[in-house]
DNA sequence: TACAATTAGATTGTGCACAATATACTAACT
DNA sequence: AGTTAGTATATTGTGCACAATCTAATTGTA
């Protein structure tokens, strides 16, 4: 096998389909006013509220040279607040406003939204995820199971 | 199933595997003083020479504002040439320099690094890909129906 | 207590992505 | 020929990603 042509590599696949399915999510995103990795860090704070900055980092494995500017977007749109922690002034913690809890009534749609637009059904989706979740638990070395 | 639970979409194992395949291409890449896409261009030109810009858009599903600036810095490294085509001055064919054939040489390697930094054997990626290479078909096919 | 080492986050700079728009060129039609 | 529509690339602006560096706060150790 040629492994230089573009077709025989894993990377190119993986790079291109997340840039697509990131393009499906951007319709739905746009009714939110928010960004795709935007949406990550409001379905964490959904998840679980108050994380420091750290904490989502660890979690969606971005650093704080792309947190920072994105969280005080989030802040600039009231979505969320940013405050020090009293009891350790370098850590900042990140809090769901009333209007950042709201939003979430507005996204629970988006997943099904999504899944139709993928045109793959149930057990597919999730063949492929658990592929790709172990690829990257490996990778990371970090079993990042709540 | 709570499907707004980041474990249980699909979109994020997606989206941070594939930064993390592209953390594993970058310290193999630096050595060529490429980036991850510029790479993927080249691997284009390595396959077949003389493209058109739009040739290497379909190809690599980018648009023009990311193409553009990219080839230029490909052709301030000299690793390419930009000209347009006089039989239609719209369009501008994109050549490998002497230098940007030889890269190649120092570039075959980077597959097989790169798949022991995967710790994955040949029918797990092989598996995984058809995968994705289905899906990104299937999006993309959908998209030209649009 | 002093102070080096570590940690959390912010800042800076480069390079994608992509939407929206602009420009130059070509083609098609009257 | 002149107008119009379409095409290919370039430009502009916003928002990630990430390396490198900086600052301030905390911890470890003598």
């Amino acid at each position: 096998m040629k492994k230089l042509l573009l077709d025989n590599q894993l990377c190119f696949p993986l790079y291109a389909l997340s840039r697509q399915v990131t393009a499906l999510y951007r319709p739905l995103l746009e009714r939110l006013e928010l960004t795709y990795p935007q949406y990550l860090v409001m379905l964490l704070l959904w998840e679980t509220d108050n994380r420091f900055v750290g904490e989502i980092g660890d979690r969606l494995l971005l650093d704080s040279g792309t947190l920072t500017p994105l969280l005080k977007r989030l802040e600039q749109k009231q979505l969320v607040t940013r405050k020090r922690n009293p009891a350790d002034e370098r850590q900042v913690t990140i809090q769901l406003t009333e209007a950042g809890q709201a939003l979430k009534n507005q996204a629970v749609d988006i997943p099904t939204q999504l899944q139709e637009g993928l045109n793959l059904d149930d057990k597919q989706i999730i063949n492929l995820r658990i592929q790709l979740v172990t690829l990257l638990n490996q990778l990371t070395k970090t079993d990042t199971v709540n």
